[in-house]
DNA sequence: CGCCGTCTTGAAGATTCTCAACACCAGTGG
DNA sequence: CCACTGGTGTTGAGAATCTTCAAGACGGCG
């Protein structure tokens, strides 16, 4: 029953992945069979990661996850956030990474891997491999997309920007609609994730509201004009396609 | 008398290497050999890398270069700058990454090294591989802390701490002392790397000399007190400094 | 010499932040 | 049932930060 219970809940992982590799049955119930520990935590918890050291990563089967660096003026900059199907700290088990830590937005349910299962799981099945390790390099390449749009513009742009691009990411794993998507986050973690403040967002929201472009209330956020919107925010939807990557399913590490 | 070359002019490399791992000498050889071809560029020159199916990488061996973003309204954002040992496109090698484009500061040399090559010479020498990529990705890591830099730190802060990076990674490659380096980076490059205009970065280039912490003036940057600068930026080494890998000569795709 | 890129400074303006106050709602305990 | 509380959203007013426009200085280089 607890295997039955994986299959469901790693449905998002699976949708995901297959966006980028489509995987065969055989493949995914590899993946599904991975061996993991369940656990449910309330909103507000971290996940605790103990640095850079940790054997494991995480699952994100469901819920949202926020992470974060704290400054020491209290202040933190949200780098992403996570949403069902997305991995936690497998950057910092394959790669060097600038630690930061996580915390749970609403309640979650993550799947804990150990590297070693997951180092075994990538040689029983390669294609699988590439696939993750495809799914993980793009969060690398959003953030470099984060950079840009907090770097050089303006809180409106930056704002339409970053919820255009939550759409797309949800809507690879199912959730929402093309022009409609149910959105958690406080009007703070936006702020913090945008390097401005919660106040300025309230106002930014407003005027997209007021330019009938776009509206977050009550947890939805609605695409009115998504044309316009993606022109305004400058969006290029590039980056997160399904372009397969140069070199698959080995690194070159296992020449040939 | 190429490849004599080739060995004086990969020292910034080597050395770059060697801070991670300590490589043998049978290893540094096996990585000088590797079969490259030498390209010179003139200060502000593009280096082209025809998009992400491009088949090769480039190793800067001299000079410094710019990769960056351009935004339609015609202003820019510099994701990192690259100095002498560093490795240009070999991240959309290896990974997907969102595409963007290289400029010459100074006038550079390159080494345009193949896929098939870096394939090879990884199969090789896995600890030479496991080198490679450890050092990519602490320019991961540093996109990362850009991030955390535009997003919640003030102007004068986000300087210093961006002045200090630089110095220590050129102190990894032997350049310049704890206290001073030479930086051909004009206030506007800095500007766009920092998201700023070039005409604040002046005013706060002179707010940090008249503090007495530091100065950057004819293309050198010197550290007044470090120690004071170091606080004032809340600088931390930790995401620069050479922690080994937790996965080390295979990235699980060979197994154990 | 003249030109161009860079650095510098001033002044005005735009964007964004901080402080403060209030509305709303869900939960909690009396 | 109601008062209280804490989290979130909203709005206003003033202040700080940063940008833009404008002008001039300096040096290298054709």
């Amino acid at each position: 029953m607890k295997e039955k219970y994986m299959i469901s809940s790693t449905k998002f992982v699976v949708k995901k992945l297959k966006s980028f590799i489509d995987l065969t049955d055989n493949e995914i119930s590899t993946f599904s069979s991975m061996p993991s520990r369940l656990i449910t935590l309330s909103a507000g918890r971290e996940i605790v990661h103990e640095g850079q050291r940790a054997h494991n990563a995480f699952i994100l089967l469901d819920g949202w996850v926020a992470s974060y660096k704290l400054l020491p003026d209290g202040t933190r900059q949200i780098i992403d956030f996570q949403i069902p199907g997305d991995f936690l700290g497998l950057r910092s088990l394959l790669l060097r990474t600038s630690d930061h830590s996580f915390e749970a937005i609403t309640e979650i349910t993550i799947a804990e891997v150990s590297a070693q299962n997951i180092k075994s799981t990538f040689a029983k099945s390669p294609r699988l491999a590439s696939a993750i390790l495809w799914a993980a390099s793009r969060d690398e390449a959003m953030v470099v997309e984060h950079l840009v749009n907090i770097g050089r513009r303006s809180a409106i742009v930056r704002t339409a920007h970053f919820l255009l691009e939550l759409g797309i990411r949800l809507n690879l794993i199912g959730v929402g609609t093309k022009n409609s998507y149910p959105c958690p986050l406080s009007q703070y973690l936006l702020a913090d994730a945008l390097g401005l403040s919660a106040i300025h967002i309230n106002r930014v929201l407003r005027q997209l509201r007021e330019q009938n472009l776009m509206t977050f209330q009550k947890g939805i956020v609605h695409f009115d004009n998504l044309e316009k919107l993606i022109e305004l925010a400058d969006f290029q939807v590039g980056y997160l396609d399904q372009d397969e990557p140069i070199i698959r399913n080995d690194t070159g590490h296992t020449g040939h």
